[in-house]
DNA sequence: CATGAATGAGAATTCATTCAT
DNA sequence: GATGAATGAATTCTCATTCAT
């Protein structure tokens, strides 16, 4: 009541750890969900698989998440999100740099982020579909903004001369299917050569860029006009 | 016991009459499970449903079929038995016709395959990861078995001179990405527009030829040297 | 398919028989459920009280009731029903029985019908309150309805000079708290009394009368000018 | 330790505070309680609609009290004991002023208690049956109590000749009936009324003064022999 | 063969109570 | 004293599978 700036202040402080100290179990919550969704599913993920994992209490999951598609949640739309972020930074003004640039920066970039949230595209790729009728709306649009993207892209680029004609929609499909099965291959295969101990979860940016390229080799050679 | 020959033959009759109403019965159940499972997914599919939809007893899908799990195993395993001799019928021979072609013809025959059996590829794309891990192997010998021999013919066009220096093991994740996410596509985008009251589920070939050229055209000019 | 006559009659035989058996399983479920509630109360009582004390399994619970509310309900709803119909039973007509009489039966009929449903009847009074907002309004209908019979009579009486001046929906809350509380009182205290082995659950309908005699008396003579 | 006289008498004074303070908060959360119980129902209000509407932490409040049970005890507790004493205050001495004028001050005392506490009163009506088998003896005890000693004034009555030939108990139970539901009826309806912002949760003691006339007059004259 | 009532292991979620800070 | 994160027993409900008729 008769609180000072001095007790204020401590409060304060105190207030911010606690937060801190929460935001951390959640994250710690989050990681250990990550994993154990990655790895069984999430159909075969019982919320006591989750706890035990997490070594806390029943309860205390209901703490940090309100039910088990909560985390779910929270677990994929932080790497949507990401996505879309990442993807949003393709620029179209006039004195932006050259597209294919832009385009190869873009992929780079994604599957960077693919590649560093492995285990959240993982389930992404392989769980994500069939969880309910909000969360299917959620992919659809998701996947739906990033083929009209695109789509567009392919579009200009007709309109520029640079690829060759083509139905932009299936193309535009066959571009975020190879994306979709490349990032599934390498987050499936790759992780299994890259996180050895040792070498401390650390990525092969090098082999990863390799990737990329091929990708987008692959991608471009089919769009733009024969040389 | 005492059975002559014409007891026996009309046993035999019998038996293989009821053999036949059997396999019948059995049909039935798995066209209607094929809707089912294709509609509302492997997981929110009861027993109940299947069984209210097919008209029939609890215990007489058990007389079917062992499990949930089994009945959804023999709709895809018919479904990757036709896949596997639809692709197994390449030949590599040496008077073979020309790759290219065989290429062509071999898209169109998956496409065809995948396409009259849209529920299932349906079902085998959005569902059928994450069952189980005998499901899961399953699948990845399945994919597996597609990549290698992907890969296999990406290599020996290296070798013939006709593909372009790439990484055949990406590449061949780029093609079947691309074949995935088109079938995919095809399986739900375009089923809205064909499958109308009249034309009584009579499947477009002429729009369907026209998305595989499409497609093959989107792989090929990836992998072929420029000319 | 081709059955005749017989095969159908055979056959509505055994579908009747199998409702009936539902019918009486049910019922069995409903009888067990009452004694448990009114012994323990419905909060205190678990599903799995209700199912140890029935001998069946969980599941078989739910293929006759939805839930453990629903089965509150039924339990209740029959007894309302009952109730109603009793009380509905009271005529107004010109030349209907003298009113007078027409209590004393009605209320007869009402103490009949509770004793008759005694454990129900202590559920109603002791336990229905406060279950959920559906059931809460429920209740306060139905004594709602209680409330304004027993007022329009109590100013049809003023109106006819037989009941004296008094605030009638006072009145009626005192005719209605009376017999509240004489059949709380009956379906407990009396209870010990009347249900001995020997006895074969036979209710004492000499006592019965005179409580009901009793009671009126108690009302009426509240009601009625002094002679 | 080696405290003197002046640091025992600081220190008791401190403690006496501290004792205040823990009785003020104590209060304070009681009061809450009464308000959030009668609203919600015992078994839809839980500890954190408790300390929340109290605004006090949940370690907090079991420092208070030892449990849900205990709160709601310490509630109820509070208000038997008033109306245990309330009602003991009827004299039966030789030279006590007359009954009948006792009886109509009882009452109208019975009446001011309960709607001075309405919310508790509706607590008791509502609520109190079902806790436990602890809670229940306590609630049958003074039930009983209260019923003793209206079956003892009615007794007394007879022998006085006041009172009619009756069932004491029966009479006794009407008695208790009709001033159970007055409360809850006032408790509930004419809160609505009488409880606006203006008035300041002032009771219309007026009116309630006429329906103690009315409740009484109700049951005397259904004891008392006709003139 | 066909039936569908019965089963019971399991799943998610709640909430009164405890205890380290 | 005050706090609120942590606890875990208890509870309701689901649903794939079995088996007597």
């Amino acid at each position: 009541m008769a609180a000072g700036k001095a007790e204020k202040g401590r409060e304060d402080r105190r207030v911010s750890r606690a937060q801190a100290q929460r935001e951390f179990r959640r994250r710690a919550v989050l990681d250990v969900a990550r994993r154990v969704f990655s790895e069984k599913g999430y159909h075969k993920t019982s919320i006591d698989d989750l706890i035990e994992s997490a070594g806390i209490a029943r309860g205390t999951f209901y703490l940090y998440f309100s039910s088990k598609r909560a985390i779910f949640d929270a677990l994929l739309d932080s790497l949507l999100v990401m996505l879309q972020s990442t993807v949003r930074r393709i620029e179209t003004g006039p004195d932006a740099p050259p597209p294919v640039d832009q385009m190869y920066a873009a992929v780079d970039r994604i599957l960077d982020t693919l590649l560093e949230n492995r285990e959240t595209a993982r389930i992404l790729l392989r769980d994500a579909v069939g969880i309910d009728a909000d969360f299917d709306q959620k992919l659809h649009d998701f996947y739906g903004s990033l083929l009209t993207m695109i789509e567009r892209a392919i579009r200009n680029g007709q309109e520029m001369g640079l690829v060759r004609p083509c139905d932009p929609t299936l193309s535009a499909h066959c571009v975020l299917g190879s994306l979709k099965e490349t990032v599934d291959w390498t987050g499936v295969e790759v992780t299994k050569i890259i996180d050895k101990p040792g070498r401390k979860k650390g990525i092969d940016r090098e082999r990863l860029r390799g990737l990329g390229r091929e990708l987008i080799t692959f991608c471009l050679q089919g769009l733009f006009k024969a040389a």
